[in-house]
RNA sequence: GGGCGAUUAACUCAGCGGCUAGAGUAUCUCCUUUACACGGAGAGAGUCGGGGGUUCGAAUCCCUCAUCGCCCACCA
């Protein structure tokens, strides 16, 4: 039946085979009430605006990883898979698909009809996703795949607004954003991405006045008298909204100015001279030499409070009147909040470009333009449209996560070993709010542990979040205003499904369910619904909670003190709770396994809302992983053209293989380089690293079938008792035990790197290399060769168990023909009997499962030192005879005939272990002596470790000359290096004494070497 | 401006206080030996970015400089 097996690894074929029948007996399903602890993870859902990419592929790889070793070790494991609606991406590019293809814009189309045309894109892309995650071998749990913008994620995203908006969480806010012009909505301060940007800036003069505005004053830059002041800006055309200049009241000039005026050219704006300390002193007047702003400053600030954060901070301290002279295009416009334009008629309607150019040729023109000097600056980009940001000033919907129920909650989650003290941090007190009530809230741990710096440092300067988006596909904000109407004449339902608020004359009210009777009476009432959506990272922190059912039937039925953030419950930890549901019994999932450039985005949006909302962590563990770029250290992108698709790799090199390379280059450094080639033949771009992946699964292959062949031939008779094994058996079950033990402390550590190389290192060098090797050997011996067959298939087995979660298919199927080959399997079965204690899985359950997905997990067994030091001596030996043999150019076929003389114990080992030897270094054994008086003649001797070999037949002087000087050299190194550590009465003094002991012995050795080489 | 990462063989990376600094790829030699040429046996290849310090001992810890990259902040 091994027949079946072909020579080469056909990837396709086997994951096709493999795949049908993970899917058909559903083996990546889980229930609540499954038993085992529960392990779950989330996926960090994928945007539907494009396919996967490589970062999915490793992103998804070590997920899947996770997850299938917790399932191998009887947990309750499940994964749940998903996608994004990817607000803002995916709008833009449907917008430039529906521009390219039918020429039409967005505002040209009706909401509802555009909204459909994203939904298609949506359901295509969704497919082609879930697809490659399946290619992918992705054991998630697809009867639960979730939808950021489906019915029970809206119907979350519904109740999570609704309590906070009860809360006091989420207001209303006329506030400076950062707006896009472009795609014309605001961003969060976390889309934006700076760009240094080449500029200027301009000294513009302005007139002072006083209250009156006729008689001007002589104050000005460094204390010169003029009857001008001058402001030093990079944003002139904002200065058409300026309504105040601020001075230092340190600033010597400002006594004198106390109480003046200047007025505003242009616009003939009578605005106030006012004292405030965030205006830099420039450097003559004390200020810092070393700061730019110093050197370019006036001291003069102009303030802008509609056009800069900053200013509008200044605006609020001082009362100041708050003017947009802008459209939401940013062109200048006196339609949103300005009125005395002045004489600024014809900068109207000008783009902030073009009104930048006039309002410099203005000042110019009536000599105001004091100075221009080039400055170089980063501007915020639109991270979509990357259009210049523009500082906003619009009604937005806020959420306070400045309150400590979210931010001080989140750093409240942390584990507290990761936090770093005197920075500010100002943890939540134990119990207050009810938080950290659940027994499972110990704290997040972040790997690697540097990552918990940036999500404290974040969460200690956040400001209050942005959630409204002037978009069309998203989860429209479920609010209704009105400006006139009295909420009393509505006619509303109970109160636990409503809530209200007032804000600046309108007011707001928030229906926490679609309830389509309440809202066509509130739309008969004159109210109309909050045109705006919500932020897509708003839906997306709530994934942990809203793919695992949340809000529960019951809990949103009843009008839940959860509102206020007190979570009393504790799952499962009375008799008269509830049955086990997804919820309770999943959350806080295991781990969130992502990148790290979503910490702020993602990471503490999710710990913010699981601890409001749930009262604990949403997850225990956060493990980031490394970015991969490509060979020169850029980021893989579309607009580069370096990018590799991981269905090119999949139907090139097998799934298996491109998950164990992504899997061993899983480093815990921040960045990985795949170097990118193109593939002459396919035009596809790929890369030679995924060779090492599929060379290994092919071994993989290739071994197993040797194996299963030999177990076939060789399993009749049936070894019960632990002496019939030879210390060759005794050293490879020894070996695979530690490697377990490496692979289990590499998992949980989340050092995918390690584990791959474990694997990797004993499958090939020990397994392959060594065992394999021997047991042909052994199997020519009647006595071996069923204990040989049985300790062959016991290591593959428990091999093929600790690759599986990395590379799931051909793990899979050889386990399958392993089953067939010898059925009598289990830990009592012939495969385990007599080596159960030597090589192990976990008891409970096992021998029952036919699919190696669901079969239980190695856990180490007994380990023998004294087996593989005799094997480290053997190899040694063998090692030292190939060595001579390629220095003195032996056909590899052709036996040489060699003497051993070992010392001490080794030569019974030797003896032992003739066939071995000969067959192994391809020589044949004349004799094994402890001492030796007279050399074989016509004889060449060599070294291995303490013992001597004579190899018969090589008389090649040169080989033989250069041979011992390369030798005599490496000693003579060595040797001076020991001696002088020896000399060094320091470390003879400090260092451990069985280190010095190791020196004087490795001294003694090679000086020995080296005489015995010399005579 | 603040923080973080990287710099080790030609390439991609391990190693992070004590073995002659390792692996894979590439290179060279030999081998189509009945698991595998997607293979086997060998070989060559590195003053561990520069400089300083701590230590008996540094690729590994500290300081400093340089180069590349990322994150945050600032956009007078």
């Amino acid at each position: 039946m091994t027949a079946e097996l072909a020579k080469a690894y056909d990837p396709a074929s086997v994951q096709d085979e493999v795949a049908k029948v993970w899917d058909d007996e559903k083996c990546f399903h889980a229930e609540p009430t499954d038993p085992g602890e529960p392990y779950s993870i989330v996926i960090p859902p994928p945007n539907v605006t494009a396919a996967l990419h490589l970062g999915h592929a490793l992103n998804n790889t070590l997920q899947d990883i996770l997850i299938r070793r917790a399932r191998m070790q009887g947990k309750n494991t499940v994964w749940l898979p998903g996608t994004d609606h990817a607000g803002i991406a995916t709008q833009t590019v449907v917008e430039k698909r529906v521009l390219k293809e039918e020429g039409k814009r967005r505002t040209e189309f009706e909401r509802d009809d555009f909204v459909k045309k994203i939904q298609a894109w949506k359901d295509e892309y969704e497919q082609v996703i879930l697809g490659q995650l399946k290619a992918m071998g992705c054991s998630c749990d697809w009867d639960r795949t979730a939808f950021t913008m489906d019915e029970p994620r809206a119907k979350a995203v519904r109740e999570a607004f609704f309590q906070l908006f009860k809360a006091g969480l989420i207001y209303r806010g006329k506030r400076l954003v950062n707006w896009d012009p472009a795609t014309l909505t605001a961003l969060a301060d976390d889309e934006v991405e700076n760009e240094e940007v080449d500029g200027f800036f301009y000294y513009l003069k302005y007139p002072v006045v006083s209250s009156t505005g006729i008689s001007p004053v002589n104050h000005g830059r460094d204390g010169h008298a003029t009857e001008y002041i001058t402001v030093a800006t990079t944003r002139h055309e904002t200065m058409l909204g300026d309504t105040a200049v601020a001075i230092n009241p340190k600033d010597p000039r400002a006594a004198a100015l106390k109480g003046k005026f200047v007025r505003l050219p242009i616009v003939n704006r009578i605005i106030p001279i006012i004292e405030d300390d965030y205006v830099v002193l420039p450097v003559s007047l004390g200020g810092d030499p070393a700061d730019t702003k110093a050197q370019m400053a006036t001291g003069f600030l102009k303030v802008t409070p509609a056009h800069d954060p900053n200013d509008y901070d200044i605006g609020q301290r001082h009362n100041l009147d708050i003017i947009n002279v802008m459209a939401p295009d940013a062109s200048i416009s006196d339609k949103h909040g300005w009125s005395d334009i002045g004489d600024a008629g014809f900068l109207l309607g000008q783009s902030r470009e073009e009104a930048r150019k006039l309002v410099v040729k203005w000042f110019k023109d009536n000599a105001l333009l004091e100075d221009q000097k080039p400055y170089r600056h980063s501007v915020g980009h639109s991270y979509r449209s990357h259009v210049a940001i523009e500082p906003y000033l619009s009604d937005q919907w806020y959420c306070k996560v400045t309150d400590k129920r979210l931010a001080g909650a989140a750093l409240d989650a942390m584990n507290p070993s990761q936090i770093s003290r005197g920075t500010g941090f100002q943890p939540v007190a134990e119990g207050e709010q009810g938080l950290k009530t659940h027994a499972t809230n110990t704290g997040i741990t972040f790997y690697p542990e540097r990552y918990a710096k940036t999500y404290q440092t974040w969460h200690e300067n956040i400001r209050d979040w942005c959630i409204s988006r002037q978009l069309w596909w998203g989860h429209r904000i479920p609010v209704w205003s009105s400006s006139a109407t009295r909420i009393d004449f509505v006619n509303l339902p109970a109160n636990a499904t409503v809530a209200s608020m007032e804000s600046d004359g309108m007011q707001y009210i928030c229906l926490r369910e679609n309830d389509t009777d309440c809202i066509a009476n509130l739309e008969r009432a004159g109210f109309s619904q909050d045109p705006d959506v919500l932020d897509t990272w708003f839906s997306s922190g709530l994934w942990p909670l809203s793919t695992l059912g949340w809000p529960l039937a019951a809990e949103a039925a009843s009008p839940a003190d959860s509102a206020s953030g007190l979570a009393t419950s504790v799952a499962g930890d009375a008799s008269s709770d509830p049955p086990p549901n997804a919820l309770s019994t999943w959350n806080p999932t295991s781990v969130l396994c992502t990148a790290r450039e979503i910490i702020t985005l993602w990471v503490s949006r999710m710990v913010m809302f699981n601890q409001f909302f749930q009262g604990q962590i949403p997850f225990k563990d956060v493990f980031i992983h490394a970015m991969i770029q490509d060979g020169d250290g850029r980021k893989m992108s579309k607009s580069l053209g370096n990018g590799v698709d991981p269905l090119d790799i999949i139907s090139s090199h097998g799934t298996d293989a491109m998950r164990f390379t992504l899997t061993s280059m899983a480093t815990n450094t921040q960045d990985v380089r795949m170097p990118v080639v193109r593939d002459e033949t396919t035009g596809k771009n790929t890369s030679p690293k995924f060779d090492l992946g599929r060379n290994f699964a092919n071994k993989m292959w290739n071994a197993a079938r040797f194996a299963l062949m030999q177990i076939e031939s060789n399993q009749s008779q049936v070894a019960n008792s632990e002496s019939q094994f030879t210390t060759l058996d005794r050293w490879i079950m020894s070996r695979f035990n530690k490697t377990v033990t490496e692979c289990d402390e590499a998992i949980s550590n989340y050092r995918f790197d390690q584990y791959a190389r474990a694997c990797y290192d004993f499958f090939w060098r020990d397994f392959c290399d060594w065992y394999v090797e021997i047991a042909k050997v052994q199997f020519k011996d009647e006595t071996k060769k069923s204990t040989t067959a049985q300790v062959i298939a016991t290591v593959l087995d428990g091999s093929l168990r600790l690759m599986h979660p990395m590379i799931p298919f051909v793990t899979e199927k050889l386990w399958w023909k392993l089953n067939e080959v010898c059925p009598d399997r289990g830990i009592d079965g012939w495969i385990n009997r007599g080596t159960n204690s030597r090589v192990r899985a976990q008891v409970d359950g096992d021998g029952n499962s036919t699919r190696i997905i669901t079969a239980q997990w190695p856990i180490p067994g007994q380990t023998d030192d004294s087996a593989e030091a005799i094997v480290s001596n053997l190899q040694e030996l063998i090692a030292q005879i190939r060595t001579a043999r390629n220095d003195y150019k032996v056909s590899p076929k052709q036996s040489v005939t060699v003497t051993i003389v070992a010392p001490d114990c080794g030569a019974e080992q030797i003896n032992l272990h003739r066939d071995m030897l000969e067959s192994l270094a391809t020589c044949k054994i004349a004799g094994v002596e402890t001492a030796i008086t007279t050399p074989p003649v016509n004889s060449t001797k060599i070294t291995a470790g303490a013992c001597e070999i004579y190899i018969e037949g090589l008389v090649d002087e040169a080989a033989e000359q250069l041979r011992n000087t390369k030798r005599r050299d490496e000693l003579t190194k060595a040797i001076a290096a020991k001696k002088g550590r020896l000399a060094n009465a320091g470390y003879i003094a400090k260092a451990p004494p069985h280190l010095v002991k190791e020196t004087q012995d490795q001294l003694a050795a090679e000086e020995a070497e080296l005489k015995a080489l010399s005579v």
